[in-house]
DNA sequence: AGCACGCCGACT
DNA sequence: GTCGGCGTGCTC
């Protein structure tokens, strides 16, 4: 019988308090269980994580605040809900994280337990609204406050913006809720609870699709993730199937096999990917046979994410489908978690904790005991590495269903395609060579249809001056501006810093400025010139700004409305169009100058998943990728459609230069308004934390980042690389939760980080 | 996070 | 003098 608990408070305070159990609530299961507990003066709630059996465990802080007075221990007041809210599985998987990632117990815990679910008591979908009080006499006002300015700006704020969720607004103004509270007490200002509408969940009926015919490949994957399933302690499977073999496919066989062993099913697909198509691909199957999806992303309004997740932890949800983080869906009864298109780097947290959901995912079927299997046509080199260890086990799908070969890639070297061609004074060069034209004509003859594809990060227009070379740069990001065309404005990618697009060059006066570089809009336009007569519809962030806008666009093309789609990643995911027969890659480098070393990967990763977007009907797809640097390994192995071979030679590559997954790393990042101190900073505890860390890792910094400023915030890195990550974190741990850093500085550090910038 | 405590400047 | 705003520190 534990005597004391560990408790963590619902608060945004990373730290735990421990609490005795008092004698009527000794026996109740309380690991995981919601609890209030006296706090100071008031009383809040907390999450039991850790049961403590005796005196001795108690706090480590009374060691350390033990010159002060002794800890006094409080009593539990009173255990919420039958059962404790936080599956143990899932607890375990949150300090596994707290550990592994050097974050806040606290942290992980938010990101296990949803906001909806966390707030949700009595009036769970309500939030505080504030509004001026009506028919007030504003003029008034100002006097009113004169000795408070705080109140002062949170009423200016109020003028501005006008009625809105406090705590948006507490949070977005940075005035602290006490001067809002106040102007309340004024009655200036009304703050009353407000519910936060639910949208009813659109169920659609969908036909049982049945399910077809596994071919041999299909039948030996789908029998090793059942046999797998049986053990004990089964092993994670990376199921490495190129575009179109069917993966999903095997996949919905390995859920109705866990169905039928009375356990459910978690199915992990990309942000991006998570689409009303993909969704019902699993309701067509499933829903027919009454079994209830749980679905959990981004876009849930909190009402409908409180709803799902109480379908998923009362057991009634049997499958559930989401992005990252319904990894921590809570499922007590789970029997296989599927990781599609694995090698995605969406899977990585970008803020706190930086977990990759396939490694939680990983980890947490490793503490379930529930087989995970990682699907993708083009696996990350860690989990390809895994396989060839032996830590994974390892399925293959090299033919595509219903004997469709893969589509012929040929390669455009852009500096011999356009070398003859003469640029007129005024106009622009060209960004299809005639090939690629020549091609897109006679798909087009032939009544097929084409993607164009770009990637729009590294091919952002800058606007650069011919005359003196002069490039616009974000006065707050070191990165150049983008134009766009539309608004003829520059933006910054990085924080939507804006200007009106300048008509002359600002540093030298040359006035006949020309736009360069070739973002989705002017590939978009070039198009046009080109195919005149086709029907063209461009799909990136930009102009899928409306909710509907995304779908209406697919189904547009889908039904043959549209001969040329032309965009950005959004495309080159998942999407089956089986009248695709061409695609076009306008410049494949881009990716290839950034200074990460995963750069080669991502272009593979990027070719091989644009082209396999084609050649998914009767008629054999054809690629065309443009490029400058025709011979770059990446490019070369995609279009020998040779996953094993670029793995390799890559693999050989991170293993020269002690690169991931080869040796395993950590990325520390200091932040800074001022560009001195930060350094000085970076230095200081880069050296406090070489010396501690030892010769367990090998440190490259502190180094300027590769964006070096971003908001106005200098940027400093040090890379760890070290042969484990585990050890490493144990000692960067409390270095990093417990270091007091000045005012304006921010330091994070990131585990298995996937950006280096 | 929120709530005490305490300092400080502005007014009955 | 004293009232209320706002900074600091602490909560098992």
């Amino acid at each position: 019988m534990p005597l004391f608990v560990r408790v963590v408070p619902e608060l945004s305070l990373d730290k735990a308090f421990d609490y005795a159990v008092p004698a009527d609530l000794e026996g109740r299961d309380l690991l995981g269980a919601k609890v209030r507990v006296p706090f100071g003066s008031r009383e809040i709630i907390g999450y039991v994580v850790e049961l403590l059996d005796n005196v001795a465990e108690l706090t480590e802080a009374s060691e350390r605040s033990g010159r002060r007075k002794p800890l006094r221990i409080r009593e539990i007041a009173e255990v919420l809900g039958a059962r404790p809210v936080i599956p143990r599985a899932l607890l375990q998987l949150a300090q596994w994280m707290s550990e592994y990632y050097c974050a806040p117990l606290a942290n992980c815990l938010k990101c296990i337990l949803p906001e909806a679910v966390r707030r949700a008591q009595p009036g769970y979908l309500q939030r505080l609204w504030v509004e001026a009080v009506p028919n007030l006499d504003v003029a008034l006002v100002p006097a009113q406050l004169a000795r408070a300015k705080a109140q002062r700006e949170a009423w200016a704020w109020l003028q501005e913006h006008g009625p809105g969720w406090l705590a948006d607004y507490i949070h977005e103004s940075r005035i602290a809720s006490a001067a809002w509270k106040s102007l309340a007490e004024k009655n200036l200002v009304v703050i009353r609870p407000l519910d936060k509408e639910r949208s009813p969940f659109t169920e659609a009926a969908v036909p049982d699709d049945g399910g077809h015919a596994l071919n041999d490949e299909q039948r030996s994957a789908l029998a090793l993730i059942e046999v797998e399933s049986a053990r004990p302690r089964p092993k994670s499977i990376l199921l490495h199937g190129v575009t179109g073999s069917g993966k999903t496919e095997v996949y919905l066989r390995a859920i109705e096999h866990t169905l039928e062993r009375g356990r459910d099913a978690l199915v992990l697909v990309p942000e991006i990917a998570l689409t009303p198509q993909t969704v019902e691909r699993f309701r067509a199957r499933f829903t027919g046979r009454k079994i209830p999806i749980a679905v959990l992303h981004s876009h849930l309004s909190t009402g409908e994410r409180h709803d799902q997740w109480q379908q998923i932890r009362t057991g009634k949800a049997r499958i559930v489908i989401g992005a990252r983080s319904a990894v921590f869906a809570p499922m007590e009864n789970l029997g296989i978690v599927i990781v599609d298109e694995e090698h995605e780097s969406s899977y990585k947290q970008e803020d706190t904790p930086h977990y990759h959901g396939r490694d939680v995912a990983v980890m947490r079927g490793h503490l379930e005991g529930v087989p995970v299997v990682l699907g993708s046509a083009t696996p990350s080199l860690e989990s390809y590495m895994n396989a060839m260890e032996g830590k994974y086990l390892l399925s293959r799908l090299t033919k595509r269903v219903e004997v469709r070969v893969m589509p012929i890639i040929h390669v455009l070297d852009l500096r011999r395609e356009l070398k003859g061609e003469v640029v007129k004074k005024g106009s622009k060069p060209s960004l299809l060579a005639p090939r690629l034209v020549e091609a897109v004509n006679a798909r087009l003859a032939q009544k097929q249809q084409v993607i164009i594809f770009l990637n729009r990060r590294g091919y952002a227009t800058s606007l650069q001056c011919p005359q003196c070379g002069h490039t616009e740069m974000c006065p707050h990001c070191s990165v150049p501006l983008t134009y766009h065309r539309a608004a003829q404005r520059l933006v910054c990618h990085l924080c939507d810093h804006l200007v009106p697009a300048p008509t002359r060059c600002p540093q030298c006066g040359f006035d006949d400025y020309k736009y360069s570089g070739a973002g989705t809009e002017r590939v978009e336009e070039a198009i046009d010139e080109t195919f005149p007569n086709a029907r063209i519809a461009r799909m990136d962030s930009d102009s899928m700004r409306g909710k509907d806008a995304y779908r209406r666009t697919l189904h547009a093309f889908s039904d043959g409305l549209i001969d040329i789609l032309v965009g950005t990643q959004m495309i080159a995911k998942g999407l089956h169009f089986p009248n695709v027969t061409l695609v076009g890659v306008v410049n494949a480098d881009l990716a290839l100058g950034l200074p990460d070393f995963r750069a080669s990967e991502r272009v593979f990763q990027q070719l091989m998943q644009v082209a396999g977007r084609c050649g998914r009907g009767e008629v054999e797809g054809e690629v065309f990728v443009q490029t400058r640097t025709p011979f770059a390994p990446a490019i070369q192995f995609a279009r020998h459609h040779d996953y094993d071979g670029f793995a390799e030679q890559e693999l050989d590559f991170r293993r020269s230069l002690e690169y991931p997954p080869v040796q395993r790393s950590i990325l520390i990042t200091w932040r800074g308004r001022d560009e001195e101190k930060t350094r000085y900073m970076a230095e200081q505890s880069a050296k406090q934390i070489m010396e501690l860390v030892g010769a367990e890792a090998e440190g490259l910094g502190p180094a300027p980042a590769p964006i070096y400023k971003i908001k106005d915030y200098y940027r400093y890195h040090l890379f760890l690389r070290a042969a484990r990550v585990m050890p490493l974190s144990r000692k960067l741990r409390p270095l990093m939760l417990e270091a007091e850093w000045p005012e304006d500085m921010r330091v994070s550090i990131d585990v298995d980080p996937v950006m280096l910038l």
